[in-house]
DNA sequence: ACCTGAACACCGTTCAAGT
DNA sequence: ACCTGAACACCGTTCAAGT
């Protein structure tokens, strides 16, 4: 009753040296695997054949491990920009590339999402944000601005659908229902990939619509 | 150097008995002063002049609680719902009744935006918003899928803004600046403010079209 | 029915001691 | 320089015992 998992390896000592780097990368496997709450110092030195005291040789505490995974998973965004295309392609573009990543980690997206240094200004995504905005027209000083609210949309869309929100909201009925009424199909994946496709299209279009009162007036 | 925080009731024990009610308005309070990840069984008990034990014949166990402490800060929302205002402003008081409930709970708000379960059917928020888009002529199939995405949206946007995301990422350089470029100005409260109300603005606008083109359709 | 003390199986982190 | 064992000050929760 008590084996079998992670065994293969039994109780042996590391034969490589801990790195920060190999630390970040065995959290973020731990993370995936069970979720930030189920990660603690003594299961992550296990999972490396360390001491859970040799971890804080390379890490000062918790949050500095945590901010460190986010930046390593972060690094993984890659992005094509491509200049032969509309504006509008280019910021499309950048959120499903977000997404993607997102689902490849949704459990250290949700946490990270909660916290306020998530996207910092050299982050390939950003800077591909504002420079479709900067393409799009949108004025120089109002950049940060418009960047800003996208990143906190796209950051909403993926949090509820990640965590479930999404899917249980497309589930539920327009108005109370009451007890003889069917229940409503509940969302298949292929929904939610559709409904994000949607949201997508009317924040793209909420832009375009800012925009074109903005050069009117 | 060790005393006088919370000290007036000294450790005398408690004259009315627990209830489960009570231990979530005093779990409300502590989240509300130091955060969610702050408040644990034992120090809620102090705030109660309780054994720590005696909270586990209330609530089940401290998930429970959170979720118990959600409830009734939700049970907070209030809106009025207007017959003779366009749809458009009973969307817009929706979202903004929401962000002042926010900003009351802002530590349990944020947390709770990370769990499936925080918007429920009967929730007058949710009433109301599948509400004004029956009015709007949202065919009664899609008001589900379209409140959900509105839901993501304002939750992306209030959690951005409660954990000071928004505000540092507006206060960002459009382009990455070279060391001689000055530091842009910090936001203000007043910059977040007005940059929900646009974000607003422009949710309300891209839904518009939306329903246009579906009209036109 | 409600409360409580002791205990269990965990945490993150400090520190002195080892090599 | 890097690692380690023991220890400290916490956690959530179980359980048997009290009233």
């Amino acid at each position: 009753m008590e084996s079998a998992r992670k065994a293969p390896r039994g109780t042996r000592k590391r034969d490589t040296p801990l790195t920060e780097e190999g630390i970040y990368a065995a959290a973020l496997r731990l993370i995936d695997a069970d979720g930030v709450k189920a990660l603690t110092m003594r299961k992550l030195a296990a999972e490396l054949d360390a001491n859970p005291m040799s971890l804080y040789h390379h890490v000062p505490n918790k949050d500095a491990l945590l901010k460190g995974v986010a930046r390593l998973a972060g690094s993984e965004f890659r992005t094509a920009e491509r200049n032969d295309l509309p504006w509008q392609e280019n910021v499309r573009q950048l959120a499903l590339d977000f997404r993607s990543l997102a689902h490849r980690h949704p459990n250290l997206v949700t946490h990270v999402f909660t916290r306020p240094d998530f996207i910092q200004p050299d982050d390939p995504f950003w800077r591909g944000l504002t420079g479709a905005l900067g393409a799009a027209g949108v004025p120089e000083r109002e950049i940060p601005r418009v960047s800003a609210v996208l990143c906190a949309v796209f950051s909403g869309l993926l949090v509820a659908e990640l965590n479930g929100a999404l899917r249980r909201w497309m589930s539920l009925s327009p108005m109370p229902t009451g007890p003889d009424e069917a229940e409503p199909p509940a969302a298949a994946e292929a929904d939610v990939d559709a409904m994000f496709g949607i949201a997508l299209d009317a924040t793209i279009a909420g832009l375009e619509s800012q925009l074109a009162d903005t050069r009117r007036r």
